[in-house]
DNA sequence: GTCTATATCGGGATAGAC
DNA sequence: GTCTATCCCGATATAGAC
């Protein structure tokens, strides 16, 4: 039994790093094992096979994300607040954890229809998080623009640079100290530039 | 000759198909030499391994954005009106090839170091780039913010949402069409949360 | 240059003993 | 539950004829 549940965990964690480093295709059954101090057969008795083990660690990768993003914006604060904690904590965490938006847009890239399915069965209500940006929007800065369209913003600012960090780095020659630095200066300027792109939106503004 | 041409022609159109949608891992040597209209053996006559295909079509990708980035920012215009140029140009090509930016990222993340050669091998600088921003950036709008983040939020605003559409339709249950209406509504949505993005950064805004 | 045939290997999956 | 041994297919790559 106590046995038995470490055995699961490990290959969760296992399957989890191979994963979300190589996606589906560059994923190996056997470092899996390898990484988890078992081997190929006794994988296989705990997931079937290779499919059902990546759902498992999409679902917990997706659910990990989504719950955390429907807590921020889902609470009892100001938009401008939640925006606030939202851009430091996903900086803080993606930045140690790159890899897991990119392995979540590569999944669903790669199986919309069946991923679709696994995102389905949690009782997540993304409309209502949509729902709840849309009316501070409305109600704290007379903004009635499509609330997708900002929470897109929003997520672009901040997961964007995290995604292409490699592509940045080879192009600019950043080394990896300078784009700690790099990723730590995004908390403030990412927060000052929604903070003022916002106002383009409000329906007294001149410029609009 | 005239027909090895059309045939390296046809090898490299099929590669470019198969890479771009399906990365390194997942796409088949059987699948190109179908698509181009011969067979595995022709394949390896022209490019010895997998490798040096995949690197060939990597190398074009990313020349090609490259290039047109380059030409956008280098040429004789306001800051402001590049970005217009920037955001309407990429919303268009990359909503039609949305594949393409997040094969280089992919591509990046899985071997950079193999090739960070590819990219230097070309004759871009993409220094000059930044300094060009920057400068305009302090000549026309009085701002000396770091020009790279400026150009991250651009590239997040504008290529985010085509590598999260899959993301996007499942969580929210956005059909096909709507989407479509989505991406040509961020034309103007982008180009107005730039504009005043931007002005948070002026030297003598009191928001700073 | 282009083909058919084949070598070779790696990786997912299963059988069956303990 | 956990292991060893093995099956079997698919995929890259090469040999060699035309």
């Amino acid at each position: 039994m106590d046995n038995s549940q470490n055995t699961e965990v490990k290959i969760l964690e296992a399957a989890r790093d191979v994963f979300h480093h190589k996606g589906f295709n560059g994923a190996r059954m056997q470092e899996i094992a390898d990484l988890a101090g078992i081997n190929k057969a006794l994988l296989h008795y705990y997931y079937r096979n290779k499919e059902s083990l990546f759902e498992r660690v999409f679902n917990d990768a997706f659910s990990q994300m989504a719950c955390k993003m429907n807590e921020i914006f889902l609470s009892e604060m100001t938009l401008m607040s939640k925006i606030g904690i939202f851009i430091n904590f996903y900086l803080n965490f993606i930045s140690r954890h790159s890899y897991v938006v990119q392995f979540i847009i590569n999944a669903l890239h790669d199986k919309p229809e069946q991923l679709r399915e696994v995102i389905l069965k949690q009782n997540l209500v993304p409309e209502l998080l949509l729902k709840q940006i849309g009316k501070q929007l409305r109600e704290e800065m007379d903004i009635d623009t499509d609330p997708l369209h900002i929470y897109v913003n929003i997520l672009g600012l901040v997961v964007f640079p995290v995604l292409a960090k490699p592509l940045i780095q080879s192009m600019f020659q950043i080394p990896d100290e300078k784009m700690d630095v790099f990723f730590e200066q995004r908390k403030k300027i990412v927060t000052t530039f929604i903070a003022n792109g916002l106002k383009g939106y409000e329906k007294n503004n001149s410029l609009v």
